[in-house]
DNA sequence: TTGGTCAGGTGAACGGTGTTCAGGTTAAGG
DNA sequence: CCTTAACCTGAACACCGTTCACCTGACCAA
């Protein structure tokens, strides 16, 4: 069986989620091909590329084309960059990771940079959208740490995390809107 | 030469200052202080307590203690907090992991949370606080892996970075006293 | 049909990592 | 002085990512 560059990220995509992030080793996947660790490197550069492959997949099967308007667009793309992230085992590490060392997984930021620069934040954009990708990501990671916590122990209430997402985005929206209306005020002088 | 525990934490931090946190390594560490690695286990009970340990000292050292009015306390406590980050290497990583796992670090939440509810924030609190730490904790990280990123290449703005987080900042402040407005109108009522 | 090309895979090694544990050593206190 | 407890050694264990010379089999042009 000889495999192709998609069908070690599906796999890996697999181990991910069966196993978790610190069982995702070149070594497990390999054994979970079938294949030596060494035969990956024929398809990935290093690990990072290959989580980067990894990353991307899981913002690809999540994605949702971002419609209507600007400020319901911007919250929108957030959710759902927090339903992809959380579709899979440790996915907001992977992507968080992925993002913050510049490998990949730039569709969120790209989306949020494009909404908010229709609704005319100018200048203010790529501060903005920066913002809500900690705010997504810090939330994410720490709901899926605690999450994966309470799989060894305690029972948490699975459901106030949802409620805090949506108020904490809720916050940094209304920053931005207010944002928006100081800027405009100042640009109508 | 025998050491205590705190002579330990505060050779790693000579170790994460100057070598990263990639360096920072029990064998390294155990060099540094001419002592075999399992030395260092009679001190932590691994790694994690070790940066834990690591982590509470970086904050400590950078700590200025909260005061003035509650929304100045609350950006005071977030600048603060960004400035102990960035006062050694890799610090806002090591920080933030430390208190995503629940290992300690908690001092600039209570902080963040007592200021909010002197400012009346009642329940929205911890979401606020949570939000803001969001922020700060992936801005410092972003901040400090581009800055390794430029050291060895491409020279960046470094100003850029500081406006950058001010605007941020204000961002969310803005969103959380318009949150405490709406708030008090709907008690008022 | 033949022969060459090359992506994909092998096997073994290299230098690292965190961690454990039985036993030795040293400083401090009654 | 002698005991006790804290500290440390030395060696091992089971992993990790990565490299490299070499092999293999499918495909395609002549």
């Amino acid at each position: 069986m000889r495999y192709r560059r998609e069908d070690v990220v599906a796999r890996a995509l697999e181990v991910l989620d069966d196993y978790g992030l610190a069982d995702l080793t070149m070594r497990r996947l390999g054994t979970e091909l079938g294949v030596r660790p060494s035969a990956l490197y024929h398809h990935f550069a290093n690990k990072q590329s290959l989580l980067a492959a990894v990353a991307d997949e899981i913002l690809l099967r999540g994605r949702h084309e971002p419609s209507g308007a600007w400020d319901v667009r911007v919250t929108g793309i957030c959710t759902d960059l927090r339903d992809s992230l959380l579709a899979y085992r440790d996915g907001a590490e992977v992507v968080a990771t992925v993002w913050a060392f510049g490998l990949g997984a730039t569709q969120p930021h790209d989306d949020l940079v494009a909404a908010l620069n229709d609704g005319g934040l100018g200048d203010l954009a790529p501060v903005a959208a920066r913002t809500l990708l900690h705010f997504v990501y810090g939330h994410a990671v720490d709901e899926q740490t605690h999450l994966q916590a309470a799989a060894a122990g305690a029972i948490e209430d699975d459901v106030r995390d949802t409620d805090d997402f949506v108020t904490g985005l809720g916050l940094i929206a209304a920053g931005i809107s207010m944002a928006k209306a100081v800027r405009e005020a100042s640009a109508d002088r």
